[in-house]
DNA sequence: TTACCAGAAAAAATGCATTATTCTTGACTG
DNA sequence: CAGTCAAGAATAATGCATTTTTTCTGGTAA
């Protein structure tokens, strides 16, 4: 029995593993959600496995219909766009609040958070070990706006950059190199700390807008939209 | 058997009812919200409830212990604080987007939503009909924001007003007459469809600032207090 | 063909019995 | 007297059999 599972029930893992197969792309858009082949597959009684999907819906990582199961959520342009701008104006919120509430540790959690994304982005298996380089990622933003007070406001930036992510993973898997832009991280770490408020929200505007575009380059690609029909059940 | 029996799953009953009773002050913060219990209590089964108060911890709407169940949420000033205080930023940032969407399908909205209120307000039994009243408010600031393009947001502000709803209620428990405050949403609705978003927001901030406070008093208050301890449980 | 319907198959939802874990109690030990 | 531990009770978690609902399929009629 391995250590998760001491402390952890069978629907967390089910749980867990789920969202991490539906953030990584491992389901199509629309796809249908069974319970009986999930709970086949993952080797758990169908309720673990309700249980999990009625928790990823309540995050909007799955769709609920009423007694008619569960399926992967859409994916389209309009969805992408409403998406990266949500998160643009959220996070330039939270960022806001964070300098305004600037600390010592902060401004050096932040420096920490930066190296560790230069170390993984400089690192040998760059392509190979995107998984790491994903969490140092998303590390470093979180530590720009950790400072902001709110739980809140840190549990819905999380929650939105979950949501992008699945579109962004997708992206990846069609046009293998995602761009790593340790340059801008830097240059966005430095505004940061300079502490010019309205200088840093456009800076991370910016920076989000250049992913906002990049994924819509995407949409206009036929052979993209193709990766994303739903027809052939992984 | 009932209408909403019809098309709705039996575990969506629970969740209803569980949600509209945590809202609404029935559970004490920190009781514990045993399983069988309720399925008992709401003549359902063991799973049906599972399933409810997994997504109502989705939600933040009670508490999720591994292996140790359910509980309902803690109440408490510092909570409450950044509570309302994130619902202040995040609503002001939903109103500045809605109004640089203006429609005059939204005024009108706006208008209408603003009528029903008042007439709710003034109906005979005002205090009776509370609930009555609450959904009009709620609907009356939703409209205000409805225009501002992100389904995220409006979700993020329901979240909050939720979760502020409970704190609220209890203190309408504990001192009877909640200020109504008309001419206040009839300013604030005034100021928005004038279009200057600067001072819509400091409106609606101040707004809420109220509420904020209001709360904050009581939790000076020893006797108030003691309503908010878990010990008898229902 | 298209619309409609019944019957069969598939899938979701449910309840209950069972298992596993946590909590409580009280006796025992240092 | 405080701390430890084991046995029993209470509760949470699980799996499976059953029920209910939806979806699919094929046949018939307009």
């Amino acid at each position: 029995m391995s250590d998760t599972d001491r402390k952890t029930t069978r629907a967390t893992q089910v749980y867990d593993r789920l969202r991490r197969e539906i953030l990584t792309g491992h389901f199509r858009p629309l796809e249908k959600l069974r319970i009986d082949a999930i709970a086949d597959e993952y080797g758990a009684g169908n309720n673990a496995v309700r249980e999990a999907l009625s928790r990823l819906a309540a995050e909007r990582l799955v769709d609920r219909q009423e007694r008619r199961g569960f399926t992967a959520p859409a994916m389209d342009l309009e969805a992408w766009q409403t998406l990266a701008r949500t998160r643009s104006l959220v996070e330039s919120l939270a960022l806001r609040e964070s300098m305004l509430n600037r600390t010592d540790d902060w401004e050096e959690r932040i420096v920490l958070a930066y190296h560790h994304l230069a170390k993984a982005g400089r690192a040998e298996g760059f392509q190979q070990d995107l998984p790491k380089w994903n969490v140092e990622h998303r590390n470093f933003h979180r530590a720009l706006i950790a400072n902001c007070g709110s739980h809140w406001l840190l549990d819905f930036c999380a929650q939105l950059t979950d949501q992008a992510q699945r579109y962004i993973y997708v992206s990846n898997l069609y046009r293998v190199s995602p761009r790593d832009g340790l340059a801008e991280h830097r240059e966005l770490m430095e505004v940061v700390l300079d502490g010019e408020i309205a200088r840093a929200e456009a800076a991370l505007v910016a920076h989000y807008e250049k992913t906002l575009v990049a994924l819509e380059e995407l949409f206009q690609i036929e052979e993209f939209l193709t990766t994303l029909v739903a027809d052939a059940p992984s």
